[in-house]
Order: C-alpha cells, then sequence, then structure tokens
DNA sequence: CCCGCTGCGCAAGAATCTTTCGCAAACACG
DNA sequence: CGTGTTTGCGAAAGATTCTTGCGCAGCGGG
C-alpha cells in the first residue's frame, strides 16, 4: 500500500503548499512551485491518483460550533487477539463523539480523540459507553486545555526538495 | 474569540460537505446544499471571515512519504506555573517531529502526536531532545499501530440542519 | 545517430469564479 | 395595516481559472 513514490523538489513543494492551503487555485499553485499550469494539475492529479494526497478538508472551529470540549481517551481492553481489537476498532467509528482514533502499543491499546458539546456530554459519554463496553479494561481521559500546536500531518521542509 | 455564530441549516451543510471535501468547486457545493452559486459563494466567504472556517488542508499519506512511525508522548513537568507551560508549549512548536501539540489536564501536561520517518529518529527525539528539556519530569509513549478512524473535527449530523 | 520516453509550456475552448444588480420575503415600527 | 429597512436569493456578464490537445526539448538506450 504505501507506495514510496519517487517525488522530485517541485513535487514536494506542492505537497507542502497543499497542506498549508488546500484550496490555493492551480494557477497560484503553479507560480509559487516554479512551473506553469497544466504540468501542475497533472502532477496534483497523480499525487491524489496514487494516494500520496489522501483528501482536502476544511478545518473548523470547534468552540465557535458550540463544541467547546476536546479531550483524548486512552483505552485498555482485557483482551487483546486480533478479533477484539478489531471489534474494539469498529466500535469506535459508531461514536460520532469519537472524532479520530488510534490502535496503539505500550500501556493503553487504544487512543480516543473526542470531540463534544459539552463536559456532562464527554462524561456521560465516557461512563455509559466507554466504560460499560465490554472487554474494556481501563480508561484514562486528559481533558485538553487548549491546543499549543496544529501544523500539518507530514513535515515538509527544505532538505526535501533537493531530491 | 468563539463567536458561536447562528448558522442556518444551509451553512451546515455547507461545512459539512467542505469537512468532507474541502476542494470541491463552489457550483458543486451550491448544486449540494440547494442553492444557487454567488449567495453559496458569499455564505462560504463569510464563515472564512468570521474565522469558522479555520483554513484548508490536503491530507497527505504519511507512509508514502516515507513517515512510518506515528506516535504520541504523554509530557508531564515538574512545575506547571503559567510561564513554565508556556514555555514548553514554545518548545513544542520547535520539533518538527511534533505535528500538533494539546495543553490537557489529567495525569499529564500535554499530549504531543509525533511523525517520524522511523524508530530510531522517534527514540532519539525521546532520549535527546524531550527528557533532556528543562523542567519535563515523566515521558510515556504510544507507539500506534493504526489509525482505525479519521473522521473530520467537528461531528455534523442531520439535526444541525433543522436550526 | 536515431528512437522512444518523459515532462514542460503554449494556446484555445470549456467551466468556474466573482461582481453587480434587481427582486422578494421577513421584520420593525409608527 | 402600511411603509421603510434589512436580508438574502438568483440572473447576467465579465474576469479568471480549469482542462485538453499538441508541439517541442532533454535524456537514455539501442
Amino acid at each position: 500500500m504505501p507506495i514510496k513514490a519517487d517525488l522530485d523538489a517541485i513535487d514536494w513543494k506542492i505537497l507542502r503548499e497543499l497542506q498549508r492551503d488546500g484550496r490555493m487555485t492551480n494557477v497560484e499553485l503553479s507560480r509559487r512551485v516554479g512551473i506553469s499550469a497544466p504540468p501542475c494539475l497533472r502532477r496534483v492529479k497523480r499525487l491524489e491518483e496514487t494516494g500520496i494526497i489522501r483528501g482536502y478538508r476544511a478545518l473548523l472551529n470547534a468552540p465557535a460550533l458550540g463544541m467547546d470540549v476536546v479531550a483524548f481517551c486512552l483505552i485498555g481492553l482485557h483482551h487483546q487477539a486480533d478479533a477484539e481489537l478489531k471489534a474494539f476498532a469498529e466500535r469506535t467509528r459508531s461514536w460520532p463523539i469519537v472524532r479520530d482514533a488510534w490502535m496503539v502499543s505500550g500501556e493503553s491499546d487504544f487512543l480516543l480523540h473526542c470531540v463534544t458539546s459539552d463536559l456532562a456530554t464527554f462524561q456521560s459519554f465516557v461512563i455509559e459507553e466507554l466504560t460499560s463496553t465490554p472487554n474494556v479494561d481501563t480508561v484514562r481521559t486528559a481533558l485538553t486545555i487548549r491546543q499549543v500546536k496544529d501544523a500539518g500531518l507530514v513535515e515538509i521542509n527544505a532538505l526535501n526538495q533537493t531530491q
């Protein structure tokens, strides 16, 4: 699945710009990376088709939309057989409060990124949903105070552009 | 800062669509939300200007770009005075490995989302950077096995559209 | 030396963006 | 009720951008 595509300096620049502003016009993008619009569009399309660009997403302001509580939950299961891991993973997808989730190794088995409107909703989710889910052993929660950094998913610096 | 803007059903539809595909053309967006293009564009612009839409971002495929290691670090500090919290927050911004970071309350003080090319790089980051940073008390790490859910930041369901 | 491959950029038509303007519905107020 | 104000939709048109087709240059391999 990971194709490890060989990208040149221009491709890296495109990725950096689109990670910074995914709605930039192709004309502006082509100007920034130093080629004309048609080849630039072809490169973007190729990056999308090969899956290197998985998609585009608007970043929403959660508090302004009434979602004031962001929290992380570390979940430990009793049994970690493959079927049980898959079952819990599937369950996270059915909880709207859980925005993204990771299977992890270490002291816990899952890490959930949760967003809710208020603390009461979050607490009832933890108590009535999480801890009452079969096979769930431990639930440790960390309420967020504020986000202190929000870069894109992948670091793209000048070094990538010299390949 | 959180404006708690009053949004109607069409605004919520716009947010839902753009969170799903941030590069959709305005014509396509207007068709999906049921109004013509000009008022649709005005609404999007207003959502951007009021900060409800914070920006747009391309979602990159980290493994395909050679970033095979995703991990989370829970950091506990010795002292949690305001100046020290700010100092550590500032430091997270200088580490390229840290892609986003949260100040949290609970057993730890910070949660770091880290992405690196390989395990050795991550380990040397933890040992040589994190644990040797002044005021850092505890560092707990959770290596991710795989992401099991990746929805947008905010849940937008049909209920929002009946306001 | 020639051939095939790759990728750039020009040019033109299609689609989209963006502004302007008229209009209708909702509302406040006398 | 009637009137003025506000708000937001949608048609129209020009500007911009997207998208495709095509010619050309650079680069290896036979």
